[in-house]
DNA sequence: GGTCTTGAGATTGGATGCAATCGCCCGTAC
DNA sequence: GTACGGGCGATTGCATCCAATCTCAAGACC
């Protein structure tokens, strides 16, 4: 995942696009949602700060950032460690999706175009092909974001991609257990979500919306052993 | 003010309870809320620093701290504003605290002693009995706190506070354009969620919440003044 | 043999100094 | 008179260094 940007005579990995904080904060991001840093990991701020070629600082900027979003846990005067969730935990995030996600979709039909709508219905039909699970999971990622790409929000948009990341590692090891006719009332509600897009009519795809993260949570409750 | 740190092994002046980060964000926090620091206002991190008797360091950390809190705005080499909202953004605060707090309240109700109960119908008549503006917001935060004190929650207890705190300034301005009469419907409202947590009737008090944070920003819409 | 204490090592937290960047003002040309 | 460009001051961003704190393990005492 370390991109080496083809820098002509500076052997410096760093591109200096924008803040450090923010590439090491990205960087981190990227690699606890993939996988690389499972919950409970620990995080040594010498050890990232080396691995991007910046000092400590951007560093703990980085995992403060991390820790607002939930990733990552910071004990002071301790260390950082990978967030972890019980069933409780991930259950209560599922429930706030439930009531918000409606709305920030509510938010953003009004204003999605034919074409994302469109690209809706493929999104839709390529997972229903069968792909593997990492490709299941970032397709699926993207069909939901696309159904808010309509929305301009302040803070809603941000709030649900969060609570995205926070929960995407449990969602994975729920997705390794499944066979494919499992994920046909998944398909199923995605289709539905689509048509109801497709109508604009935004209250039914809000119902819709909440059954799907509903039942997903629901799901999730009946595999315990995922948060051992 | 200027601690002067020549001193080796002299008493410090800060008390050293938590790390230093906190305290600062901390102290920025309430003084962003009781409105000394108004929306727009520049925050210099060299002012803070020297104010608190610490070095700019721990001053970043806290922006960043309220940056994620939404309450500071922070712009790439340049700087740090008070965060100041518009009236869609307002509106949109509202209308995501309108979907989340009765989910809050519904974990809270089951976990609700008699003693805090007895607390809510108190604080429901002091704010009754009438107050000036500053110890009404500060009741009617207290009120809803109470309310929510039983819930033993990962994220969404913490979400509702955010939310409360962006809003914060514009609640102030609205709430000096008010006569005691315009807030007996608030008060109503109060008595009947009052009410339905004695009954402990989660649905019903969640059908109360709702409905009094979609009528504040009903009310809100209605003087778009403030947002100037 | 078990438990408390104490020390060294490791790791984080904070302060200072320097480099990079941005905004502003003034001078100049058209 | 106005618009553009260069330089200067101010402020942020990052690296290095030092202090404070925690962890962990070995040893002494009960």
């Amino acid at each position: 995942m370390a991109s080496t940007p083809t820098a002509p005579d500076a052997p410096a990995v760093i591109p200096r696009d924008g803040g450090a904080s923010e590439r090491v904060a990205e960087a981190l991001r990227t690699a606890i949602l993939h996988g690389e840093y499972p919950p409970g990991t620990r995080i040594r701020q010498e050890d990232v700060a080396a691995q991007h070629g910046a000092s400590r600082l951007p560093v703990r900027e980085a995992l403060r950032l991390l820790e607002a979003e939930g990733l990552v846990r910071l004990v002071a005067n301790t260390g950082a460690w990978v967030s972890s969730l019980n069933l409780d935990e991930c259950d209560e995030l599922y429930r706030i999706r439930e009531r918000i996600e409606p709305l920030l979709l509510t938010y953003s039909i009004p204003a999605l175009s034919d074409d994302a709508i469109a690209e809706l219905g493929a999104l839709a039909a390529r997972m229903e092909a069968g792909v593997a699970v990492e490709e299941f999971l970032e397709l699926d990622h993207r069909f939901h974001l696309a159904t808010y790409s309509g929305a301009r929000t302040l803070t809603l948009g941000e709030t649900v991609e969060r609570l995205w990341n926070r929960t995407q590692h449990y969602r994975r090891l729920y997705s390794l257990g499944l066979d494919a006719d499992s994920n046909r009332i998944v398909h199923d509600e995605h289709h539905m979500l689509v048509r109801a897009i497709e109508s604009r009519d935004a209250d039914d795809a809000e119902r819709v919306l909440a059954g799907h993260i509903r039942r997903t949570r629901l799901e999730l409750a009946r595999h315990p052993h995922i948060f051992d």
